[in-house]
DNA sequence: CCCTCATATCACCGACCGGTGACATGCGTA
DNA sequence: TACGCATGTCACCGGTCGGTGATATGAGGG
């Protein structure tokens, strides 16, 4: 025992060192705050959360990022195409009529909202903080969204008596709502959100809001 | 200066030291936990915020409530009875239609929850964290919104094709989310939710939705 | 080979948090 | 009047947070 500082029990592996490459290590620390907020949510999203899961010193988080709020610019960036990517469906045959694109746009919405976590997690965070470190989030969601919207419209034209914006709005918030609900809490309002006949409940209310506004004369 | 114990400049009013007056001080601290909720959200919702705001010690809140719990859990009750209250329109012609008492309801949601922003940060509290801090305060408003359904209900019961239950929560989930989103941000999904004209938007396309999904054959 | 600099780590700071024990004080009562 | 207890106050603890300056260390170029 030459030098009785103790390091030694945090070392298991002291001929690995750390690879000391920078592009590796951003990589891992954005990993990380994915990984940080899709597991415990915006609450426990901080510089130490995240670099504790990172394996690294925060201090790179403000060498590399600038601090949470550049790393948050970054993960945005990221999430953008990400979640456009995981909206499209490659193979799918065109709607025929806007009431079957609205109802696919719903449904699909709903499908891929539910099955990750951590668009959820930055969802919840939108109306819980209404910090400016989430509104870049915000934007990028937003974003997607309306592209993902008008690339699958492609020439369809809604009914020009129907305010067609408005009430896919309302529906997809809807689904929203109930996602966030189901993950959080596994009901809404006394209607329980856990099975996938729970599901299957709410599509089927979902298909019938939508035909009948579409629809009917 | 006999005693310098420097305690004289914290107190400026020395003869009126303190009401001491036990069932006072406790609805000072569920009015102040109460503001601090509205306004700061669950973020900064805490023991020491609150007792900063009903200008008492913390103490108190352990004494009286046995911690945030306690609190929290007396809040839920209040909420219940005045939850419903709020909701109730006293001289108001019953609906003549299922589909007027539904529009009815979701619409009315809408107005009250819009006006409160305790309720909406309660909302928003629900989904960004569940924790069982929580839990009583959801159970509180989710049996409130069942009760009072049920009290304007009457005895109109719903087409008996229809899982109306499952319609009204996604209206209601809706109507939830873009008022929590229009709170927080004043947008969701790329359409505006500030101005009484954007509401109203929100509302026609409501009243559409409700109307095609009821009325149809 | 050595020097340099980017990379990574450490130690520390002030602030705030929830929680608790000890103390002061005034009201009701014996 | 004097005591006891409920009410109110203060100081302190351990812990976590965001943020920063100083320092180690390894890779690559002269």
């Amino acid at each position: 025992m030459t030098r009785a500082v103790t390091p030694e029990t945090t070392l298991p592996e002291p001929a690995e060192s750390r690879t000391r490459d920078r592009a590796r290590t951003e990589a891992a620390i954005i990993a990380a705050a994915r990984q940080v907020l899709a597991e415990s949510g915006f609450q426990g999203f901080g510089v130490n959360a995240v670099a504790r899961r990172a394996d690294c010193d925060k201090q790179l988080i403000y060498r590399y990022f600038g601090g949470l709020e550049g790393l948050v610019e970054a993960i945005g960036s990221q999430l953008a195409t990400w979640l456009e990517d995981s909206l499209a469906e490659p193979g799918e045959a065109p709607p025929a009529t806007y009431a079957d694109l609205a109802e696919r746009l719903i449904l699909r919405f709903l499908d891929a909202l539910r099955a990750n976590p951590l668009v959820q997690k930055i969802a919840a965070w939108e109306v819980a903080d209404p910090s400016p470190l989430v509104a870049c989030l915000t934007m990028a969601r937003g974003m997607a969204m309306v592209r993902w919207i008008a690339r699958m419209r492609g020439d369809l034209t809604p009914p020009a008596a129907l305010d067609a914006p408005a009430l896919n709005v309302v529906l997809i918030a809807a689904v929203q709502q109930l996602v966030l609900s189901g993950a959080s809490s596994g009901m809404f309002s006394g209607v329980d959100l856990r099975t996938d006949a729970d599901w299957d409940r709410i599509r089927t209310a979902v298909r019938r809001l939508v035909r009948g506004a579409y629809l009917e004369t």
